[in-house]
DNA sequence: GGATCTTTGTGCATAATTGTACAATATCTT
DNA sequence: AAGATATTGTACAATTATGCACAAAGATCC
């Protein structure tokens, strides 16, 4: 049941789309048309119908989507037909950022543990209900609370052995905001959320601009 | 002055070595070839030298690149010979976390204005030593700080509003935060931080090694 | 119920990106 | 200084992604 390499592009968009999809059912939208939904997400109609093609036939020609449905279906393709359980380590401004974000249950994700190396921090209670553990505790706390994917918050400098642990206990799966390119094994999954390298690209972009 | 279609990746790449070669500059490193540089970054060998060979010819045969001159010319090519004056809109547990990221002045970019909604914190000083001002003063104190780089994070509800009110005083690029498409005219630079389409690739992944 | 309109799904062409292989050029060794 | 070694820069091949255009299929109108 797995094969048919399917373009990291085409995730991304499935995401798009499940996004102005969910803002569709909430409005109470029934039915939308690729057109439609290929202006808000400012892509080509026809991408969002071969992305949709990879997986099947979910419209109806002459008609469109329907909404419900469609996102739906989006959402079990992601995997999103479950609750993600995931791990925080770090609890600086930028982990309390994610922490605070609520959007996560929601989305199908939630932080099931949270790990600090300040000895001032570990124990505390968060307002989002999780104790703080030392990061010492991490790869048995993360067996017995059957983490899944692993979220660093680390500064940079802490962040490949952080990945490193997680990945002994089987962790195998990695969102990163730290600033490094993470050396990982064969088979894990790393997904970078980098800012700064964005910056660059506005900056690359305004200097470009100017000639 | 301006020609050549650089892909957008490339731009992307280039700010990942640069990140590399300020790590390799402060160990004292002189010189370093694709190799290596390839092997830290994860990337193709090739990949490096066609990257940097749409600029010029910054390395020498048989021997690799000189760190630091290396450096400084990706640094002048991504723009970051200046310091980029940016706005931040929305001062949540997210901005917050901004603000106190210190790399940015390292790195070339620097918070000029601060904003907000709530009443309560608009006037308040912040460490980073900001005045906070309302977001009803948008346009005059961006005009008057001569802000380059707008950094959108609002709630996703504000966040369009937000970008027009930046474009209509001239700002031509956006970092957004928000999780939203924004429409922007053609000529803007908008570059979109979203975890949550980084969590839903993730997701994929592990759903699809299971089969 | 036939003509017209709409919108999907997809074959094909085009464009963009990545990777391989090697010639060119520099250093090092003896 | 000639041969061996290292590493860049790039031509070419292969792969991947994007977009166009249209046939297929359902809905609507009269």
């Amino acid at each position: 049941m797995k094969f048919s390499k399917i373009p990291t592009a085409t995730i991304t968009r499935l995401s798009i789309y499940s996004r102005y999809l969910e803002a569709l059912a909430q409005e109470g939208v029934k039915i939308i048309a690729s057109d439609k939904l290929a202006q808000k997400c400012g892509i080509n109609p026809a991408q969002i119908r071969k992305d949709l093609a990879y997986f099947g036939e979910f419209g109806i020609r002459g008609v469109g989507y329907f909404v419900k449905e469609l996102l739906f279906e989006i959402r079990r393709i992601l995997g999103l037909n479950k609750i993600w359980k995931m791990a925080l380590l770090g609890i600086g401004n930028l982990g309390s950022a994610l922490l605070a974000h609520q959007n996560f249950i929601r989305q199908g994700y939630e932080f099931v543990a949270v790990f600090d190396v300040d000895p001032a921090k570990v124990g505390r209670r968060l307002p989002s209900g999780q104790t703080i553990y030392s990061m010492d505790d991490l790869e048995t706390v993360v067996k017995d609370k059957g983490v899944e994917i692993g979220v660093i918050a680390t500064p940079a400098t802490k962040a490949q052995m952080a990945a490193l642990r997680l990945i002994s206990v089987g962790v195998k799966a990695i969102l990163n905001f730290a600033p490094i390119q993470l050396q990982v094994p064969e088979g894990m999954a790393v997904e970078n959320v980098d800012f700064t390298v964005k910056l660059d690209n506005l900056a690359y972009n305004l200097t470009m601009g100017e000639g």
